[in-house]
RNA sequence: UCCGGCGUAGCUCAGCGGUAGAGCGUCCGGCUGUUAACCGGAGGGUCGUAGGUUCGAAUCCUACCGCCGGAGCCA
């Protein structure tokens, strides 16, 4: 008999199949059972008639417990009365396992006791579409990508120095007892591949010990960084807009019914189009003051400060569609951004903040190709040549100017599902006081 | 590190100075179309920990621990 998955189910309807999988609730009322069946593709009912089944069949349902594992073979039919539509007429059930009593019962959790439980609870409906839809927003950002030239060049995870500075590192040991760092950003190595294949990115996970017990922080999180030579600021931000419509499309269009298991509102995500809203950060400045009325629960900001969550929320608010904050005074951003050739005072950088309070999803700018500015900018940071030499070199042996960015994958996720904390959009989340299971 | 909130049954919570409660889950029984099925019954607790106030504390006070949210920091 044919093994089939329940997403596959209106393909075969009339037709006797197998299922494989488990039990995610179970009702009986006597002399019909009804089981709700999962196998990780979708989640169908199966119905046990008594009269229909040999009585030791029947019997072995009444044994059935949420999340024992199960083999069922029957007919598939087409039933309004269950759920999605399609039922299978079970003739046969192949007891694999009966599960223990299950701690995740049908009753609302509370988050602790499900983080907990984070290994089991990843079999939940809405967690198995957050996770198919994380896999999807992945995909599509490698297709996007590779369609355009980029090559996947990794980024090592253990490093010898900071990247950026600022951040709190991961601390760890290398050999002969030397110092090591749990990597930050791929950024710095990207630039060296770039430098080899002209378009590359890296795509792997990144290390922040920051102190920081948010909705919108993990300490381990993953990142999409490419970096392309010969791209100016105005490339980066093309590329950026439309690898971020790329992949929201590609998910409307194909995890429709992961969104509407969720409950995921798609209006705005359908609006998403280039070109993005661009204001610079002095318009943001000025916009955030106009703004402010006595009585919010923040306060403007000066020129020259860094933005705060509160003012990324109120400047997404003024926008529909994710929102490029460009060109940031120097001295609040990285060592390495170039300036603007018509302002030396702000930077060919830019953040693109995405709707609905979700706030900074990737980091961009044009880096500094010239030597001595370089050179300058190591002085001012206090950056050592000896061990950020190789990273001069870049400078040194035919630099170009050159751009990239730094997508936050779970930033990402949540925004396009819309989820309420960046705990949900990664299998095992890595969090302040959560490093189990 | 700082600010705020919360720790009572396996889970979610109510009770807020006078003998510890509900729903769900579990177990037993009933039911031929259920939709977090329903109906009847049973079992289940040093009320986060330690100290204090009181005739009497889950309830009031203090400290500590844990969790959640936020700030700063950061993506």
């Amino acid at each position: 008999m044919k093994w089939v998955t329940v997403d596959r189910l209106p393909q075969h309807e009339g037709e006797m199949v197998e299922l494989r999988g488990w039990v995610q609730n179970y009702r009986s009322s006597g002399k019909i059972q009804f089981i709700i069946f999962r196998d990780g593709t979708g989640v169908c009912q199966a119905v046990l008639f008594v009269k229909d089944v040999p009585p030791e069949v029947f019997e072995a349902g009444k044994r059935l417990t949420q999340e024992s594992s199960i083999i069922i073979r029957g007919t598939v039919r087409k039933d309004d009365r269950a759920p999605g539509g399609y039922e299978i007429g079970v003739k046969e059930l192949d007891i694999v396992q009966i599960a223990d009593e299950y701690p995740i019962t049908k009753k609302e959790h509370g988050t602790e006791f499900l983080m907990d439980h984070r290994h089991l609870w990843v079999r939940s409906s809405r967690q198995v579409a957050i996770l198919r839809i994380r896999n999807e927003i992945t995909m599509a950002i490698h297709q996007f990508l590779q369609e355009n030239g980029f090559i996947l060049t990794e980024s090592p995870i253990l490093m010898g120095t900071a990247a950026e500075g600022g951040a709190t590192l991961f601390e760890t040991t290398y050999v002969n007892d030397e110092q090591a760092f749990l990597s930050q950003s791929g950024q710095l190595h990207v630039e060296a591949t770039a430098m080899a294949l002209g378009r590359v990115y890296t795509f792997g996970p990144t290390f922040r010990a920051e102190k920081s017990k948010t909705r919108r922080h993990l300490i381990e999180f993953w990142m999409v960084e490419p970096e392309a030579a010969y791209f100016t600021h105005e490339d980066n931000l093309k590329l950026q807009e439309e690898m971020v419509t790329y992949v929201v499309r590609r998910v409307l269009e194909r995890r429709a019914a992961e969104l509407k298991t969720i409950g995921r509102d798609t209006t705005l995500l359908e609006k998403v189009e280039p070109p993005f809203p661009r204001i610079t950060y002095t318009e943001a400045v000025e916009m955030l003051k106009k703004l402010h009325k006595p009585g919010d629960e923040w306060e403007p900001i000066e020129w020259g400060e860094d933005f705060g969550a509160p003012h990324e929320t109120v400047l997404t608010q003024q926008f529909d569609k994710p929102v490029f904050v460009e060109k940031f005074p120097v001295k609040i951003k990285a060592f390495y951004m170039q300036p603007d050739p018509e302002n030396p005072e702000v930077v060919l950088g830019a953040d693109l903040l995405a709707p609905e309070g979700y706030g900074e999803i990737i980091g961009g700018s044009e880096r500094i190709h010239d030597p001595e500015l370089l050179k300058r900018r190591f002085e001012e940071h206090g950056l050592d040549m000896e061990t950020y030499g190789w990273y001069y070199d870049l400078r040194r042996f035919g630099s170009v100017p050159h751009s990239g960015f730094g997508l936050g994958v779970e930033r990402t996720v949540a925004w396009i599902c819309g989820l309420d904390h960046v705990r949900e959009t990664i299998p095992f989340p890595r969090l302040l006081n959560r490093l189990h299971p």
